[in-house]
DNA sequence: GAAGAATATGAACAATGTTCACATAGCGCA
DNA sequence: TGCGCTATGTGAACATTGTTCATATTCTTC
């Protein structure tokens, strides 16, 4: 479907269309089947054009990477004004993060396999990811702390906000909880339980259960 | 170094040679240099010698991270007898866990990654995988737990220990945390610190800094 | 010592990432 | 308009990889 302008030999949007076919590969069939050839072939075009738009394939998934970063982004941006510091921004935050892992679970561990995509030797991917990175660091600190004091990303606060989060997501997009990644309440659930579980601390239920 | 003993043409010990070799060269040149040829090269056997001893290259890797599961796991029985359930344990637990990823770190991502090696086909990596992921659930409900009620390990606590731990992993592994993965004594503070993060919870410190 | 299983070899195949010489289209400028 | 420069495309080629297959060697067992 992807080869249907294909009337000129220039085509002008090469670029683009290959990053969301790269993007749609990884999201059908995993990172194993996305080749570059198979990118050039699903795009229709030879595979040595795409050396006109990417350093090599590794340059081409970092930006299918990117991509993924900016849609994480906004999607914070979206939950988080930036003023109100309350736990409830926490518990939108978890659900949200959840769900885009668990919708795009290929998307997901391409983004944070620095084997795979590198962060140092991208800067369209390391701007893209620092900017994803540094909510958790905003909610802690106040609106635009982040962009200010890029160390505060290592607050320890913000930083285990994140690693559970994290953590959580790839027990569910490995398999190693036993939930529907369709059932998208059960996915809430797990994720406000799970934050929780970090607002709350673990002494009280500690002292609690035998 | 490894084909010095290459007088006969079967020489008995071929399997644990490339599980060997190709723990090396995954800890020395990632897991991009991990191909089958460069394993049975640095062995000095021929590569389809290799499929006397693994279905293909992705049990060789399966194999690779089993071991490393295996590994993982006597770390974490050594961190914990079973029978004291004190905050102490976690600590401890938290602190080898972290050393262990910092200086694995190749073979630490291995063991996460399922697009390389699939728990569901491979036994021997699912039996290493489960046991070592058992000790927080035994930590939590008591010594033997784990094995005797499989699905307790979706326990939200024992849930939260393990992701908490696993990002924080990833966040030293992937370069996230400006620290020195071989300074020991400031990994141990950053798994304490945020282990201890977990334990008291953001309540507290939430209402108390501006 | 011979039979059969286990384990090794080398040749072959398709697929991949990458490079290179060359072809064509778009664009600015005489 | 036409000319040339640059961007963008093509196809052929190469080394490397995973995998299979026919074949050779050794080990084990009787």
């Amino acid at each position: 479907m992807q080869q249907a302008n294909r009337k000129t030999y220039h085509r002008g949007n090469v670029r683009d269309d290959l990053v969301i076919a790269a993007r749609d590969v990884l999201h059908n069939e995993g990172l194993a089947a996305l080749s570059l050839r198979r990118v050039a072939r699903e795009v229709g075009v030879a595979p040595s054009a795409v050396y006109n738009h990417f350093r090599n394939r590794e340059a081409l998934l970092a930006a299918v990477a990117a991509d993924g970063y900016r849609q994480l982004s906004r999607l914070e941006r979206d939950s988080y004004d930036g003023t109100q510091r309350s736990p409830e921004v926490l518990l939108t935050l978890s659900r949200r993060y959840l769900r885009f892992a668990s919708e795009n679970p290929s998307l997901y561990r391409l983004m944070f396999s620095p084997e795979v995509v590198d962060y140092r030797t991208d800067p369209e991917l390391a701007e893209a990811g620092e900017s994803s990175f540094g909510l958790s660091v905003d909610w802690w600190y106040g609106q635009g702390a982040y962009a200010a004091t890029p160390r505060a990303r290592e607050h320890p606060l913000a930083l285990s906000v994140w690693a559970i989060m994290h953590g959580l997501a790839m027990q569910v997009i490995d398999g190693l909880v036993s939930i529907n990644r369709n059932d998208s309440a059960a996915l809430d659930r797990l994720a406000e339980q799970t934050m929780q579980t970090l607002i709350q601390g673990l002494e009280e239920p500690l002292s609690k259960k035998p």
